[in-house]
DNA sequence: AGCATCCTCCAAATATCCATGGAATATTGT
DNA sequence: ACAATATTCCATGGATATTTGGAGGATGCT
């Protein structure tokens, strides 16, 4: 049955390529990467802004991503975008950060500690299609109009963080507004309930975000519509 | 809203924490030894043996593994037992594996070239239990006994692939024989096979192992019955 | 062609990880 | 209390990662 001794070795050879994979997960800053990307494609130069890194370092980070097939990259003119490999991608990345929200409790109070207090109301991927059905909820998209453009929730109004304040009036008085953005880490659908609520409207937030959503086979449209 | 300086520290601080699950699988030994776990808990030293790795060098990587909240122990008297902290962590691993071997050729190389030649009938784990159903197959698991004892496929015999040789005479001559082992990278399947139609016997593998079974949730049974 | 833009490659400094062997700790049995 | 076993802790050297700045390539525009 073959020598031991290469066997041995092409076990560690094997091992240590799926190890390329878990590498590729190993750095928090490829994470935010990740983060950013399973909303959508990119180019570099954005991620490096996205992330705060310095563009060569950005640039470094998504070799190592390549290098492991999590993402893949499209040239356009004169620059590049990267987008994840696959939905399979995606779910790693989800059900690594749930793994990592269940089992750790560091990363639980980071969360805490970075999203802010609990204090805005949470509303279900169920409870917010039937407000939607109903017609009594008003969904803001609230991440970058670029992510919006890429997927979203069927019905949602881009209406991101940095201009909601300003855009206030576009939004009914009385409506029911639930919020959402990109995912369980992110502080955009908190800060604008917060926002909101401090301007004397009514305002939840989606559970999760966007990539939960699409992880749940939840309708996407896509485009400015 | 809060100052911009901490929030961005505060990001970090909580990409960091989630980097933490993310290096847990970024070595190829500690891959090693998640992919004994998924079979069930051992102790440090059984662990140490079956990864191919010096004891405290062993201990190193579980302390890695423990601190990322994948694994928990057990104190049983004088040894200490691992095993994974959930069925999360059985998926994440498995998810893990798909994505590499999918988006990374190395991957799917270096398995190739540690498993062996394609030269095995491979079988669903449908088929595997209509087989059983109907009679027509004899089911052995060529994994250590202890990971047997530990789940099982209802109905299986235990016949660790370095006993199957002596233990022939167990199985019937003209019985259709399925093997199992570990999961995707598991080469005891294989190799029983190999055996197996060496010594004239008619016999094939389950796709995948225990692994995937139990993340498919098929019926498992433990215990040495 | 010449220039600007976007990105990758290269090299060096710093930081982190890994394997190893010896010492320390915890439990069991005598 | 003492010895034996199983594991963790600690210190060390060697390997690998990360960041940064500057050079080099590719594309598009004029």
């Amino acid at each position: 049955m073959g020598d031991p001794q290469h066997k041995a070795e092409r076990k560690s050879a094997l091992y240590d390529a799926l190890a390329r994979t878990g590498k590729a997960l190993s750095n928090g800053k490829r994470l935010e990467l990740l983060d950013v990307l399973a909303q959508g494609e990119r180019s570099v130069d954005a991620l490096a802004q996205a992330a705060g890194l310095g563009l060569t370092t950005a640039s470094a980070h998504l070799q190592t991503l390549k290098q492991a097939g999590l993402v893949t990259t499209r040239r356009d003119g004169v620059r590049i975008h990267y987008r994840l490999a696959g939905d399979d991608v995606a779910a790693l990345y989800g059900l690594l950060l749930n793994v990592a929200h269940t089992h750790q409790p560091d990363a639980d109070h980071a969360r805490t500690a970075y999203l802010g207090p609990d204090d805005t109301d949470e509303v279900t991927r169920d409870e917010l299609l039937d407000r939607v059905k109903a017609g009594t909820a008003t969904v803001i998209d609230v991440r970058p109009a670029e992510e919006y453009t890429a997927g979203h929730i069927p019905g949602a109004l881009s209406l991101p963080l940095d201009q909601l304040a300003a855009r206030l009036a576009e939004l009914p008085e009385n409506a029911n507004v639930v919020a959402y953005c990109r995912g369980t880490n992110c502080v955009l659908a908190h800060d604008a309930v917060r926002l909101l609520t401090a301007h004397g409207r009514r305002a939840a937030r989606l559970i999760d975000g966007m990539l939960e959503w699409r992880l749940d086979h939840r309708p996407v449209a896509t485009g400015t519509a």
